[in-house]
Parts: C-alpha cells; structure tokens; sequence
DNA sequence: ATAGTTTACTTAGTCGGCTAAATAAATTAG
DNA sequence: CTAATTTATTTAGCCGACTAAGTAAACTAT
C-alpha cells in the first residue's frame, strides 16, 4: 500500500536526506561567506586549477549560463579570476587567487566533518556498500541520460 | 591518497547522484508544465489534502517564504487553490483543485519510471538496504539539525 | 577567400531555495 | 483589560539552477 505513495518511495526518501544535507553544509558556509555550490565549484579547481569554463561546467554537472553567474560572483569576492586561453580567444579559464587557495584546508575538514557525522553509525562495511550502491546508480543515471539524447 | 579529496567523498558522490536525479524529474516534468520541486508539493497534498502552510513546509522541509512563492504560482496555474481558517485568521490552508487531482495518476507513474530507472540492475536486497541506509543517514541529519538548534 | 557552421561564453528571464525583516492575528501576562 | 509576546504568513533581496536566444571567435568547405 504504502510503496506505491510516492511520498514513501526510496528517491523521495533520497530527495530528502539530499536536501538535508545540502542544508547542513550551507549553514557551515556561512562562516567562510560561501553560498551553497560555491564549495563544489572550489573543490574542483582545488583538484585542478586553469580549467576552461567548459570543462569546469561538465566536472560540476551544470549548464554554462549558471557557471557564468557563479563566477562572476566568486570573482567579484576574489577567490578565483578569469583569464583568456592565449591560443583561443573564445575561451576563458579560471584561476584561483591567494584567497581561494587559502580555503581549502578549513571547507574540506568542514566537508569532511559533516560526511562523519551524518555516515556516523554506519560501519565501515556499510560504507563501502552505500559507495558502491551510489556507484551504481550514478552510472544508470549516466547511461539514461545518454539514451535521452 | 584519492580518500582525502573531497571530490572523490561519499557525500560528494551522494550530491552528483541527487543532482542527475533532479535533472531527469525535471526533464520529464515539462511534459506537464511543471517546475522541479511542484511534483514534491503535489505529492503531499496528494496525500493529505488541505494542510496548512507551516505543514507543508515542515513536510517538504522548505522554510516558508520558499513556500509562499511555490504555491503562489500553482495557484496561478490552477492547481491549486488557498482558504482561510475558519477557526484562526492567520492560518491559511491549502486546497487541490480539479486541475490538482487530475495530474496524480501520471506524475506518480513517471516518478516510480524514473525510479526503476535508476535502481536498475540492483537487487531486492540492494534497494532495501539502500533504503535502509538512507533511512539511518536521514536520521542522523535530524538528530544533528535539533542539536545545532 | 569568403560564406556557413561549429564552439565558447554571455544575457535575459524564470523558478526553487535561503535569510532578514515586516505584517497581522492570536495568545499570554500583569 | 490592555500590553507584550508568540505564531502564521508575506515581502524584499540574494544565489544556484534552468532554457532560449544572442555574440564572438574559430573552423570548414567550396
């Protein structure tokens, strides 16, 4: 009875822990002035600064015009800048300032921190398996969004 | 090596899998002119009809300006429809129409589709203990939403 | 060599999400 | 019984997210 409410299904259930935990990391960010997002955007120039805003688009899942706002905003608080590619002029990419490398030890023990305290309970082997469960369902997600095109 | 990188964490997988998912109900809700996030509203008062607004927030977990907004455009598209507490002028609750109900069948359908989708090639016992993990995540983001209170 | 196409990014406008502050009705306290 | 407080909702303003449409640079093909 209760299965087929949608309200009670396992991606309603998964919206919500989602959602919880993007509310709980947001109200962290406040003490860095960092907005929801804005953490990831850092965390992959972290991994690999210069990016074209292209590629920066494609690692965090989200359409150009919505990076452009995002970096222009993050550039206005002088963590990052952007630079034309000098082989191609329609290209720019995006450098982090003194500033935007200097975040990066405190947001990741902030992310970390907050991965332990909602997984705590879970033992090791249960993490594990929620890993390989996300792996799994990131990939039908991937291949899904594929055929749709 | 890879662990200590926040781009590679449970939770950052977590939130790519929440992003891909949103991305697909989003897609598909087009079809009837809904905007992502409306289908959750809908699904509530699905369920329960006639809630006041501070239900629904607390039910949707969305503070209620968001609210405010949401239900303001449901009811310029008729799906809705908002009526003053008889017994407390400040409540307002809020009423499916015609409109509201008929779209029950088909947006519950494409839910449990795209669910099938993505859960593809897991097992019974799979989904039920990602159920089950979710279910005990979840648990620990309330317990640690009332003690930051 | 230039016209047409593709690629990279921006602008405009909409919606869900938030916080801070305002409004208005109900409740409580002195 | 009135003043102070609490509760329910709204308004204003910001940010992330999207689509549609625009600009500009590079590439391709005749």
């Amino acid at each position: 009875m209760s299965e087929q409410n949608p309200i009670f299904s396992i991606t309603y259930l998964m919206v919500k822990v989602a959602r919880a935990h993007r509310a709980l990391v947001s109200n962290a960010l406040t003490d860095f002035n960092l907005h929801i997002g804005q953490e990831r955007l850092l965390m992959e120039l972290w991994y690999e600064d210069g990016l074209t805003q292209t590629e920066l688009a494609i690692r965090l899942c989200i359409e150009p015009p919505t990076l452009t706002k995002m970096l222009s905003r993050l550039e206005k608080t002088q963590l990052l800048e952007k630079r034309r590619d000098v082989s191609d002029a329609r290209v720019s990419r995006i450098y982090l300032t003194d500033k935007g490398h200097s975040f990066q030890k405190s947001v990741t023990k902030l992310w970390f921190d907050i991965e332990a305290t909602i997984l705590a309970e879970l033992s090791t082997e249960e993490r594990l398996l929620y890993r390989r469960l996300l792996m799994q369902i990131h990939q039908n997600l991937e291949s899904t969004k594929l055929s749709l095109k």
